[in-house]
DNA sequence: AAACAACAATATACATATGAACAATAAATA
DNA sequence: TATTTATTGTTCATATGTATATTGTTGTTT
């Protein structure tokens, strides 16, 4: 169904390149939404997952990241970050370690607790990425990846 | 260039599907960011924008949208416009009218600086998206819309 | 008409996001 | 070496988002 439809919209975007933008924004916004419910039965939120799985995936030699590392990795603001930690390493899913080589850093890495609640999880996030995306051939998927890195270059200038 | 290098990703995202929807999200985050910036010097954010464009251009003939309606356009929760209205209200961009048909409905229009403000920044704004999304054809644009169209329905099953 | 269900807006608690200002630390440079 | 500059993490004010409960109004069903 197209957005209009879907939005209830009486009368068309005006501009095509006006509706491909609001497709990326409000796929993006229904993919969000999804994944709010989806996680909603482990006790996390969407965005703590994603930062346990860059922990698990992208953490370095000493298995961790740093709080700035994250919020790069995660287009947020470092002040965001501070906070998301606060409220997981309070629902026991991380830990802030100093570092030793730099004492402005806190390395941030997961609890037993963090890692078991990933592994239950994880696998089942990918099956239904898996099933979400298998609507699209995987030439299209690369077609539209390489059409969004267009947009983003061009959005950087 | 590539999500992994933009994020600085120490490892490749292990699959096509997750990487495609990554690059939906990261997309549209970019893109969020880029019309902060933009209608920041105007003293609006780009939701409180939006809003105004949906008034002005998708307003019923009273020349207004209810919040009920406003929030299905939108893809957000009643209780979230209830706040953005206070706020827009306060700002003296929109104003609540109660409906004579039905008194539950709040009707919210324009004020006359509301319009002043959106006839001002619109123009721009169009410019903007158009010279952002110029850098895809319209033939890829149509298609990108309709894969993202796709993956919408896939989501919702 | 009275009871019930559906819907609009609101209130509250909480999660996530920004920008700005700050202290502590490290790096660069004069 | 001493000073400046850059970076990390924190705090604050504010905007946006969800879920849930509540109130008032309308519609439907006995």
């Amino acid at each position: 169904m197209c957005l209009e439809n879907e939005l209830d919209l009486i009368k068309p975007v005006a501009s095509l390149g006006h509706s491909a933008l609001l497709n990326v924004y409000y796929t993006a916004s229904c993919l969000r939404k999804k994944a709010g419910e989806f996680f909603h039965p482990f006790g996390i939120t969407d965005v703590q997952f994603n930062l346990m799985m860059l922990l698990q995936h992208q953490g370095g030699p000493e298995g961790g990241l740093s709080q700035a590392r994250l919020s790069r990795m995660m287009l947020v603001n470092r002040a965001n970050i501070t906070m998301l930690i606060d409220r997981m390493e309070k629902a026991n899913l991380v830990v802030r370690t100093p570092s030793s080589s730099d004492r402005r850093y806190n390395i941030i890495k997961l609890t037993a607790r963090g890692k078991k609640l990933l592994a239950q999880a994880e696998p089942l996030y990918i099956k239904e990425v898996k099933r979400i995306m298998a609507t699209l051939k995987e030439a299209e998927q690369k077609s539209m990846v390489a059409m969004l890195e267009k947009v983003r270059n061009n959005v950087a200038e």
